[in-house]
DNA sequence: GACTGCTGTTGTTTACTAAACATGGGGAGG
DNA sequence: CCTCCCCATGTTTAGTAAACAACAGCAGTC
């Protein structure tokens, strides 16, 4: 088996009973193929043996997007955060797949910066998504720098040349304001996180310019700080009880996990919830729907947010001209449940428009 | 010729040689058809005076975008902002064309909002671009309203749940006051335009944001206010220089439009450009690169912008669950040239990261 | 007369291929 | 040992067959 030399994809496509044009569309992901015949062909290429040998030295590289998943410091990116990241790569191998991309993951935990650089040197892939979620200014320039097509999500900044996609923080702590406010509440608190991700940073900053343009002041000891565990912020807000501090009508919590701790320190209290002290979280974890009360709080599509990184990237792989950086915010909505006052029947988002079916004759 | 029912798509493949497959995809724009072909089917079309009967009664409208160019006082959207639109439209048609639509425009001009709102009340549209310019929240949430998928380009609004593609103001105002200073200003000064479109209202506001993120002070009397027409700019600012005004080392102007009149003011009592006193300009329009001095100003690519807006809006009008609205910024360029103090030699944006051919074998 | 279900006609779409095309290795010739 | 050309190999475009969907019209039923 060694004299003959080994088969070609005409070969294969002779076993497979198919054309030679199917088994190139098949081994290289092109075209629409069902899948009984992609088995076939798939089949084929297995029993013969067949090594592509074409094209190049070895085996090709495909077009590869590489998603890097940092940790940092892990205060943020850890188990709870698992849910998101999970939804972030099912938008971006979904819309990689549909562009004829292979994603693949990197999770670094705990290195400096430059080991994610230094992995990316040389690397054969297209391009990178890199979760910025603890990422500060100084590393995104670093990764930016290495001049591959680079998009970063879960974190947004000015100024910096540099695509983002991240949740737009801004509006959709406005409309948990808005939501207090409207149910009558003036004295609204604010739960934030002694880590300052980026993320959280923006919702603090929208928190004072929200509370501001709904022409509500902010009182002094309504701001908390917590720690960014489900632990940690429950021990926290039981010490700041127990020092006698006086609460607001309403919280809101940088993100549910915080939401947690602060409910249980509060019930364990006495402090009923939303009839005492209604809270609302961000983030729309699994739990929140099942815990009692269930949470009101912030979802946003992570799946979107991920689609929309790998158009980004795939633009800026495939343009012929350099790209202008671009920033994109995705909205929010706000889930209502049971943990703000008078809960009120489930909301639904509005429905889609629906697609007009035009039916009138042309000119 | 009225007996026969008139003739079916097979007739036409049979006159034009080729399969009915490629007459439906022919006439739907869909699949890979070569020029010739194309040619051909639509000639048996024509000869044959083929009507397609079927699909809903009359003749059928494919899928449309509607762009809604809307100038509402026409301060904004007038015959200066014409280089701008065009630039919207070819992006937008570009893209529009690529993914099968027709893309059809439609001005307003001093009517009020509800006569566009009226226009679009059962119109056989798929989807609408709205350009922004002149548009109140307002407006934004009425037209908004109407249940089209909409997406408004040219501006951008907090707080409104819609879908926004604009320029990045607050980056690109920074990357003007970063520049000033640099270059050893440190009194800048700001030629602001009396009408207040919302991209105004934005580098306005950026411009205090970033004075004090560079560390910066903004001295009262260097905001200065003209009109926003080549003439109106020029006659008020001669006025400001007839009353004496004390004037700061260099100035940003909201648009080049007023740069050409503030400068033209300038150099009429016998000040320097750049050297008395640096501009720089905002839109980058064709006279600002032959005018003298060459205007150094902010460059947005306008296709980017109407690109992306079609892809939003493409997605909107597919998606089959309900879409997050987006907000997307497209970054901004300075390009650099005489106007500002010590030219240098024209500025390159930096290459785009090659595209990586990866080559190594794989595990 | 209205409603229901069947049937054939028309247009659409998917999955596949023929043929033209690109690429590079190896052999013939210098 | 180098150069050039050819052809083996894989890729891609432009097309089709066949399955499919959407009706219109008609027959049969109450």
């Amino acid at each position: 088996m060694t004299k003959k030399k080994s088969y070609t994809i005409r070969d294969i496509a002779r076993a497979a009973g198919v054309s030679p044009a199917t088994v190139s569309l098949v081994l290289n992901g092109k075209g629409d193929i069902s899948g009984v015949t992609r088995a076939r062909v798939l089949e084929a290429v297995a029993s013969l043996n067949y090594v592509p040998r074409s094209t190049k030295s070895g085996i090709e590289a495909g077009d590869t997007l590489r998603f890097l998943k940092i940790a940092k410091h892990g205060h943020t990116v850890n188990r709870d955060h698992s849910v998101f990241i999970s939804d972030y790569i099912d938008g971006m191998s979904a819309e990689a797949t549909r562009r004829n991309y292979t994603l693949e993951i990197v999770s670094f935990e705990g290195q400096p910066i430059s080991a994610v650089a230094e992995s990316l040197a040389g690397a054969p892939i297209s391009g990178v998504i890199a979760l910025g979620t603890e990422l500060s200014e100084a590393d995104i320039r670093l990764v930016q720098g290495l001049g591959l097509p680079t998009v970063f999500i879960d974190t947004v900044y000015d100024i910096i040349d540099a695509n983002f996609v991240d949740m737009n923080n801004e509006d959709a702590v406005y409309k948990v304001l808005a939501r207090f406010q409207k149910q009558g509440f003036r004295r609204i608190g604010f739960v934030a996180s002694h880590v300052d991700t980026n993320n959280f940073h923006l919702r603090r900053a929208a928190f004072f310019k929200n509370m501001a343009r709904l022409g509500l002041t902010v009182q002094d000891g309504d701001v908390l700080s917590v720690e960014s565990t489900y632990d940690g912020a429950y021990a926290d807000t039981c010490s700041l009880l127990k020092s006698g501090i006086d609460l607001a009508e309403c919280y809101f919590c940088t993100n549910d996990i915080i939401a947690y701790g602060f409910i249980r320190a509060l019930k364990q209290f006495g402090v009923r919830i939303p009839d005492d002290v209604s809270v609302i979280g961000f983030d729309n974890l699994p739990q929140s729907a099942t815990m009692e009360p269930a949470l009101t709080t912030i979802e946003v599509s992570k799946r979107k947010i991920g689609y929309l990184a790998v158009t980004v990237l795939d633009d800026l792989i495939n343009a012929s001209e350099p790209q202008p950086p671009v920033k994109i915010l995705v909205g929010a909505d706000l889930v209502i449940r049971a943990s703000d006052a008078r809960g009120e029947p489930q909301e639904k988002r509005k429905a889609p428009a629906a697609r007009a079916a035009g039916k009138l004759p042309a000119i």
